[in-house]
DNA sequence: TAATGTGAACGCCTTCACAGCA
DNA sequence: TGCTGTGAAGGCGTTCACATTA
């Protein structure tokens, strides 16, 4: 292949890569050394060394033969390659325990989202703050949303909210939604012909139920 | 999703199988009517027909030609398989924000699992109490984990604590784990051929980070 | 020599197509 | 007739094996 840059839209890049991507991304920065192998990344993220080289090797040739990874130009290019080089802007709704656990955590450990906003209903709720950002009522949703550049949402909200919630963000331009609600959001695909809307569920429920069915095999396995 | 040993059943069951369940048993008490077809179940959870009926037909022959699906029946049925017939015990640890969210959901949504535990190690939270559970010092964690019979633990504590406390509870029998901190748990692959440990892993950053990947790459595709 | 980058083989799931049965 | 249950086909992702290169 010729060198030099390589074109970002080349192949198809498994949803399952960009998935372990932040685990590298992670694992890259905790290290901060000169330079990592395929291997050592592997052991820091719990991935085989093969599936680390085809992970990267998806985007690009980073790797130097007989060496290894520069660690902080591979963190560079992750983060390029996630989007992160780009702050994204963010609108928490929920300011309940969840909502509120959610807030500190990203304004504490991600420079590269940051929460422009957190609706929530409750009145008295309603100017105050969490983790520096002010709580606001609903009143005028939309117009905040747009003026704020909203790219995602972070949804904590009870059940019966998420739905409504989210067509009404979508409708305005958010394209991107992280569910806690354990519902399946169904959403008109994205108006006129306008770029996707891509929608993370975190379902404790599903995880909690999957997590007693392997609990239960294996009690009546070892017997 | 941790892999584990599969154990010997019928047929081996794909993994991606079990994490549907939970949806399908939603789907059904929501319902609760007397029958259900595999194409009003798929639109309900969102999967196809095909993909309904091939997962059902994995535990046996639930339905009958012509009609569909007993919801109350296949609902039992999904419950067993589960092993939801039998009170899950969950301990949470880590009293904040995160904590007391899941606390409560899990107490608000969940007959089947039961939270016989809260551990903090805030002494000032020490005798507080979350959806009717007493939040206890971690003085005698393995005492009070052994004599309440912890089946899985719930983890809502900072990084650097989940390692080490998954290892004590691991040395305890527990052996499921729901981990909320950013980390790669690694544990000893269970102590002397006992059941094999299944750990589940929530990590808001990867969601995060790859929302962060696809509202961007949609971005750059549409134009 | 050591470790990357990559075609090929493999295995797991999903989708397809249809046989089987109330 | 209508919908389930299921072998077969297909697609996607991981693992293997090795050619490649600093």
């Amino acid at each position: 292949m010729a060198k030099g840059v390589v074109p970002r839209t080349a192949r198809r890049i498994p949803d399952a890569t960009i998935r372990r991507l932040p685990a590298y991304l992670r694992a890259l920065e905790a290290e901060a050394g000169q330079r990592l192998t395929s291997a050592a990344l592997g052991v820091l993220t719990g991935f085989s060394s093969e599936q680390v080289r085809k992970d990267l090797a998806y985007f690009g040739a980073f790797g130097t033969r007989g060496v290894g990874y520069p660690a902080q130009d591979l963190a560079s290019e992750i983060r390029h390659i996630l989007g992160l080089d780009r702050e994204l802007k963010a609108a928490l709704f929920g300011a309940g325990h969840l909502g509120t656990a959610l807030a500190r955590y990203v304004a504490a450990t991600h420079r590269d989202v940051r929460i422009v906003a957190i609706f929530d209903p409750d009145p008295e709720k309603a100017g105050s703050e969490i983790a520096g950002t002010a709580v606001t009522s609903l009143v005028d949703l939309e117009g905040e949303v747009e003026r704020l550049g909203v790219a995602v949402a972070i949804l904590a909200v009870p059940e019966a909210a998420a739905e409504p919630l989210a067509r009404r963000l979508a409708a305005v331009g958010v394209r991107g939604f992280l569910n806690f609600a354990p519902v399946m959001l169904s959403l008109p695909p994205a108006l006129d012909g306008g770029p996707p809307i891509t929608i993370h569920n975190i379902d404790l429920s599903i995880e909690l139920q999957t997590l007693a069915y392997f609990v239960q095999v294996h009690e009546t396995a070892s017997v």
